[in-house]
DNA sequence: GTCTATAGGCCGATAGAC
DNA sequence: GTCTATCGGCCTATAGAC
């Protein structure tokens, strides 16, 4: 839990706690129990401030969302080319082995088969596609991608791509039990990606 | 389960049903007595054929991992060139929505934590890339991707790049709920590898 | 707000009869 | 091989005192 959560109020430690046992364990595996006992609360605690696990993880859920939104901004609103940008994007630093805290929970058949807890999932995932299609449209507009080519490129697929590679990404990393895995799958898509000045 | 299984011995049953779960649930979310459910066996059935829930879940990733390859190389060994290949396993029908049976496992902390359950998974992804690799040489001794530019591309880095755009894409289509997202990511992905000659 | 007590049911496993 | 009985413990709440 981080440092200003240990300080907080008992609502604000169980949506931390609970952050994190969704990050590592998901749903399933995640009890209203070991909730508690990471956010140093009690059941009556637990319960006086949210409906049950269900609202509870709505809520965890949600906060993550939020974030992992804010982190990517930071990076892809930034400055340079949009190569540049998603470069940073996909090498920006990660926590690979942990995974991703938002795409790790579309796994998980209770969130899926939720509307409130998937809605913001969805929005997530459906935000950062978008956010990344436009950059990708600049670079294409730009002749950054394989405009010297003039091929088929799509904005809205790449982005799709870019998304998937990093989700895949953490996915090798974790059977391999290493983050270079995660690290080849990027390098490879950036080699795709690189404007052909580069090649 | 399938009507080959239906008629099985129970540990056949017992394996299948495992299978199935593990695909939809996970690890986590697996009970011996939901297994035992979908098996039609009882208990004692299940104990007298496998040590327990671990020994039993190791028995059917073996098997979906041993599937999964054989899929793959029925599409990857098949003809043509290195592009029609790779382009033939990522257009291959697929379950989207249910996604990766082996994939989904990495997302699972008793998966990853277990050597016995992770070593087939590691395998599994490890094999495919290697595979995938192989070809992807082929294509570029060849002059297929982007050999006429020149540029950098190593085998290795795009074989990870594919591997994960198909996990990343489970993904984005669960997210989603639709199917659809996968074949984006998909098409992004082909049009990045697609033969200069064809853009 | 937080505590303790209580609930009915499932968890993963073992024992012993048949 | 499969069955039933039994186990201690956890699951997700709910109730009511403080």
């Amino acid at each position: 839990m981080s440092a200003a959560a240990l300080n907080a109020g008992a609502s604000e430690r169980l949506i931390e706690a609970t952050r994190e046992l969704l990050w590592e364990r998901g749903y399933v595996g995640t009890s209203p129990k070991a909730i508690q006992q990471a956010a140093g609360a009690g059941q009556g605690s637990m319960y006086h401030h949210f409906d049950g696990k269900q609202d509870l993880a709505a809520a965890a859920i949600r906060r993550s969302a939020a974030e992992l939104r804010a982190a990517a901004e930071r990076v892809l609103g930034g400055e340079g080319s949009a190569y540049a940008r998603i470069e940073a994007y996909l090498l920006r630093e990660r926590d690979v082995l942990r995974g991703c805290p938002v795409g790790r929970l579309t796994m998980d058949p209770e969130v899926i088969g939720d509307d409130t807890l998937r809605a913001p999932v969805d929005e997530t995932i459906g935000w950062l596609r978008g956010r990344l299609a436009e950059i990708v449209q600049e670079g294409l507009d730009g002749g950054e991608f394989g405009g010297e080519s003039g091929g088929p490129l799509d904005a809205g697929e790449l982005a799709a791509t870019i998304v998937a590679t990093v989700q895949g990404g953490y996915v090798l990393a974790r059977a391999s039990g290493s983050p270079a895995a995660f690290d080849t799958a990027v390098r490879g898509l950036l080699a795709l990606l690189a404007p052909r000045t580069a090649r």
